[in-house]
DNA sequence: CGGCATCCAGGAAGATACTG
DNA sequence: CAGTATCTTCCTGGATGCCG
């Protein structure tokens, strides 16, 4: 958060889960931990390099947890943190909201 | 939409109101239609390129109407259509998230 | 008032290669 | 495996001016 005050309040969730991928990342994440690669296969269109800083953003704002399992090869997984699980519903709706959508019941 | 297939639902939502601005611009009209120039002056930082895009694209969705009234100067009111509504618990969410999350009860 | 047409810079994002 | 680093491209979005 670089601003204390926003115009409306819903900036402040902008800010949070507005990166392109975020809304993507957590809607994968609200179900299980996943590892870096496992992600990566579930969004088969985002790069490495914007993974990891939308991971990285997440992680700044607390949302997700990163855990590194200190072996070789490496292992990291990540996980909605205690704020991030108060996202849960927001990201609930807007799944929903979509599953309608295309379904074609709105 | 351009796409028919998606990985997850959720996919279609971001499709809709994944635009930079579009969920405030939803967030305000959420509450009463309004002109071009309030909304203006509601979203102080857009610029009225961006505006027209993101309302151009919104309407093309089928998310709000665009009435122009047959006068001059001109005066065209925004409002959510019915499948607009549709998203009001969706919007509703996100701003009490928003609320809560500058008030710091998460 | 509510746009549209241009022009343009800067940042976002892709491709590729490398590493602990 | 889970990233960095670097380079390049692209296109979003800002600034400005004009118009019915």
């Amino acid at each position: 958060m670089q601003e204390n005050h926003y115009n409306i309040p819903v900036e402040a969730t902008l800010e949070v889960i507005g990166g392109k991928w975020k809304v993507l990342i957590l809607c994968h994440l609200k179900n299980k931990k996943m590892r870096f690669s496992e992600l990566q296969r579930a969004i088969p269109q985002i790069t490495k390099k914007m993974l990891t800083q939308q991971l990285r953003e997440l992680e700044y704002d607390g949302i997700i947890i990163r855990y590194v399992y200190q072996q070789v090869p490496p292992k990291v997984e990540y996980s909605l943190s205690h704020t991030g699980e108060s996202l849960r519903e927001v990201l609930n709706i807007m799944c929903a909201w979509g599953e309608k959508r295309i379904t074609n019941q709105i």
